[in-house]
DNA sequence: TCGCAGGTAGAAC
DNA sequence: GTTCTACCTGCG
């Protein structure tokens, strides 16, 4: 069925949001597992003119579809709002049918993310890829994300791994966090996957407000302020987050304050104030508008 | 070969 | 409170 908002797919799903890793793509279909429910759903989405064709028509399928694809947001009212703003206008050309690519699951959106901190786009979506083939459960080709609990148990490294099984050579033990490449990061997305599982329910952060849930996400090993408002702008539609990095950092500075270097926590307030309930869309259509028009070569 | 890039934690100021 | 440094991996 066609679903009548428009959407640049490709755009989307290879944005490097941090919610999850890019879903399978063959031949211009993009799919993925998606539980609901505790039931596994094979999700086909493509693009159809300027809308998606998706495969279902289950309403709760194409409730969770409109959710992950964040098809209710109104793109001709925010491309309003970036042309009426001198710094912001030549962006939605760049990223035309740009959406939130929101994850399915949060507590996905809270590894992955803790996964990108200091690490490439590439670097942490095959850790995640991995990460789900090893642990995840399998239906057909695709997997879904473990869950805490099942995380919270993995070895961190070979050396874990072979001092508590019976495996006779080290170089065989490949069934551990580090073996996915995510480096010193292991230690953090397993303390966090405890976390999850005994002490912190993440449901109870959707109904925070944007402050509490920011200084909760921020208490979990590995989540600092770029990571804690990644999580809750890709991993529970808190759009008001304003992610900051070095990049963000560069980019508002240059088209702000003349150029001037200015501490990643005040891009962060800056960005915050200025944008409000866009401060998320604003983020994620800079970094690609940066990306796209030359600015990011420029910044550098 | 090695220098570099990239957020967080923990220590030092 | 702000600033410095180590952390792991893949890339050029």
């Amino acid at each position: 069925m066609i679903i009548k908002s428009p959407i640049n797919l490709d755009l989307t799903i290879n944005s490097g949001q941090t919610s999850q890793p890019p879903w399978m793509e063959t031949d211009g279909t993009f799919s993925n597992v998606v539980l609901l429910d505790n039931e596994p759903f094979i999700f086909k989405v493509r693009q159809s003119d300027i809308y998606l064709d998706f495969n279902l028509d289950d309403k709760k399928a194409v409730s969770k579809l409109k959710y992950i694809f964040d098809l209710d947001f109104n793109l001709d009212k925010f491309y309003k709002y970036l042309n009426n703003h001198e710094e912001l206008k030549d962006m939605s050309k760049f990223c035309e049918g740009m959406r939130l690519f929101l994850a399915p699951d949060s507590f996905e959106c809270v590894i992955s993310s803790i996964c990108s901190a200091n690490n490439s786009i590439k670097r942490w979506t095959k850790s995640i890829s991995q990460i789900k083939k090893n642990w995840g459960m399998r239906y057909d080709d695709y997997y879904t994300f473990p869950q805490s609990r099942d995380l919270a148990k993995i070895y961190l490294d070979e050396e874990e791994e072979f001092n508590s099984s019976n495996i006779q050579d080290i170089c065989d033990c490949n069934n551990n966090l580090k073996s996915c490449g995510v480096g010193y990061r292991a230690p953090y997305m397993r303390s966090a996957s405890e976390l999850f599982t005994d002490e912190t329910d993440l449901s109870e952060i959707s109904s925070m407000g944007y402050d509490e849930a920011f200084e909760t996400i921020l208490k979990v090993p590995g989540v600092g302020p770029k990571v804690a408002d990644c999580i809750l702008l890709y991993g529970f539609n808190f759009k008001e987050a304003f992610p900051s990095d070095v990049w963000i950092k560069r980019i508002v500075s240059y088209l702000y304050f003349d150029g001037k270097d200015i501490s990643v926590a005040k891009v962060r307030d800056f960005g915050m104030e200025e944008f409000g309930e866009y401060a998320g869309y604003v983020q994620l259509y800079m970094f690609h508008y940066a990306r796209k028009s030359g600015l990011m070569a420029k910044l550098k």
